[in-house]
DNA sequence: ACTTGCTATGCAACTCGTTGCATAGCAAGC
DNA sequence: GCTTGCTATGCAACGAGTTGCATAGCAAGT
């Protein structure tokens, strides 16, 4: 399990609570990691049990307290630990794949309209990417190690987004055609 | 879920058995949906008991009986009632993202071996992809709607691949330049 | 002779992840 | 005044997916 680990690296990059979190995971860390405000409190209650993390409350006029986290020693060493083992192989689920191999039993045309919608999810989410870019890194120059890796994973982003515009244009040339 | 859809798919394309549906997750459907045996037999299961599937039983000498499995008219329809519902967005899981970021909080140098061999694999799995495409492909001019539904999707696969391609190698100057 | 691997299905137990709901006050818009 | 939305956390129930094991004979390699 994974989301262990991405809750180390966003707290290591900048501690927080677990709300703050869930909304990273919405924004940034989302781009390559998905997880709901619950999973996230769950497995952050498992990693303080475990001793991976350091907890502050704050308490909070009218509101439940904030408990900040932060990585604590044994977070980052199993942090260390995990960088070390093998990746397992990707489990892949592309449900545009299936609808589109789907789309053979029924009738192709049906499925322009989702794909076209799915078209203007990824332009919009490459916008978002390449707008982060120029905020984030204005100065590609003089960055250090940590914006250096936040970097070439965001153009691992750009790079999957545009991919992805090119290949949906693709599928609806060829649902078109097929649609005579 | 979608793996209902996916199995049905598989059937549509081509009846089997159980055991058959897992290996075809573990080749060529596997290349954008995966899943155990254990978990298709038990949806298998489901999808029979709702009249979604047609079963034939083949007796085996010394073996257990060979179940095949066919989609009948209720898994048709579901199917085509499923490609009319908007596609929902994708949940991410780029293990590879994690570790990245991750090594900024380490020695980037030590993840260089696994980002190596997670390269090898992706080059041997696009080397799949284009001995498959001229396999199964080799006269593009003659494709049926099935067939041209089946490459557009192949065509998406060798595309990201490629990308990924790119970007590991990509990612492996980073990691070089930060260990000087 | 012995092990490994393939065909073929399935149970049981577990972890991972989602959905719905609940609390609770404050701020902003209508 | 009323609804909507935000901050902030969490329980309970469910569904999805994995792991380990079991059966059982046949074929092929060592």
């Amino acid at each position: 399990m994974a989301l262990e680990y991405a809750i180390l690296v966003s707290l290591l990059e900048q501690p927080g609570s677990g709300y703050e979190l869930a909304r990273r995971f919405d924004r940034s860390i989302g781009r390559f990691w998905t997880a709901t405000h619950q999973q996230i409190y769950r497995v952050l209650g498992r990693m303080e049990a475990d001793g991976w993390l350091a907890v502050e409350l704050t308490a909070q006029s009218a509101r439940p307290d904030k408990k900040i986290y932060s990585a604590a020693e044994p977070g980052r060493a199993a942090l260390a630990a995990w960088l070390r083992e093998p990746v397992q192989p990707e489990s892949v689920r592309h449900e545009m794949a299936v609808r589109i191999r789907a789309a053979a039993f029924d009738d192709p045309a049906a499925l322009i309209p989702e794909v076209e919608r799915h078209r203007t999810a990824h332009a919009e989410l490459l916008d978002r990417y390449l707008a982060g870019e120029q905020r984030d890194f204005p100065d590609l120059e003089s960055l250090d190690v940590q914006q250096q890796l936040q970097h070439v994973v965001l153009r691992g982003g750009i790079e999957y987004e545009r991919m992805t515009l090119a290949w949906l244009d693709d599928v609806l040339v060829t649902l078109h055609r097929l649609s005579h």
